[in-house]
DNA sequence: TCCACATATTATAAAAACGTAATATGTCAA
DNA sequence: TTGACATATTACGTTTTTATAATATGTGGA
């Protein structure tokens, strides 16, 4: 289990340059995900696509709940969907996704 | 520049199994971040400790604001406080923190 | 066509986050 | 010990987020 990550110098300055939008961006992004029932979402779709019956059993929210997450977490395209008959599918669509659930279970879930 | 990351397979369940915390706490650190001025502020932070007149200068932000943000960032454990005669320096004090940040670089602000 | 199923949307009240202004605390130097 | 400087804290009105309940939309089968 590894983190590795170069980066350029100017990178340090890319949220502090003034006229950049950069900061609004990101920090839309990370609330969309910032939200106890959204990280389950993410982490549920991780091992791929779901309904979003599958979606609403493990996380544990209401239905209408979790179609409002699923909803702004595809207007911020963090995840896509896709209709087969009734039923919905929602997928991960932002690879960089995993890479931050992937940081978060490193953070709060290994066990040490 | 690379973003490599190995999980083993239980970590896909790490925020989905129903009595850990582990996705409160998780939601709690990225609000803590997830805001324009605190991202400004770590990233400012990600080349070293800096006094809070610099922060402020950089980020552009009131006094009351950024003393405010710097508080949270402190109460959540992602920065330090250290007391130098009137100044205070802050610094990060979380190293994923930083992966965080650059994960974020690579999204928001790469020239592609 | 009608009904049941799967999901989305709307409305709204409660809670949390935010920005600003005012005031307080701690430190140094005269 | 007083004043200026650096930073923190408090109070409060505003905005944003959230949860819940109710209703709407789209789909397939009888």
């Amino acid at each position: 289990m590894q983190v590795q990550i170069d980066l350029p110098e100017e990178a340090l300055s890319a949220f502090t340059d003034g006229g950049s939008d950069a900061p609004d961006r990101a920090a839309r992004f990370l609330k969309s995900i910032a939200h106890r029932d959204r990280l389950k979402v993410l982490c549920e779709l991780l091992s791929g696509e779901q309904t979003v019956a599958a979606i609403e059993a493990q996380v544990g929210a209401s239905q209408s709940a979790v179609s409002q997450h699923l909803a702004r977490l595809k207007s911020e395209g963090i995840v896509t969907a896709r209709r087969d008959g009734r039923q919905i599918y929602y997928a991960i669509s932002d690879p960089m996704v995993r890479n931050l659930i992937e940081l978060l279970y490193l953070k709060f879930c290994a066990p040490e």
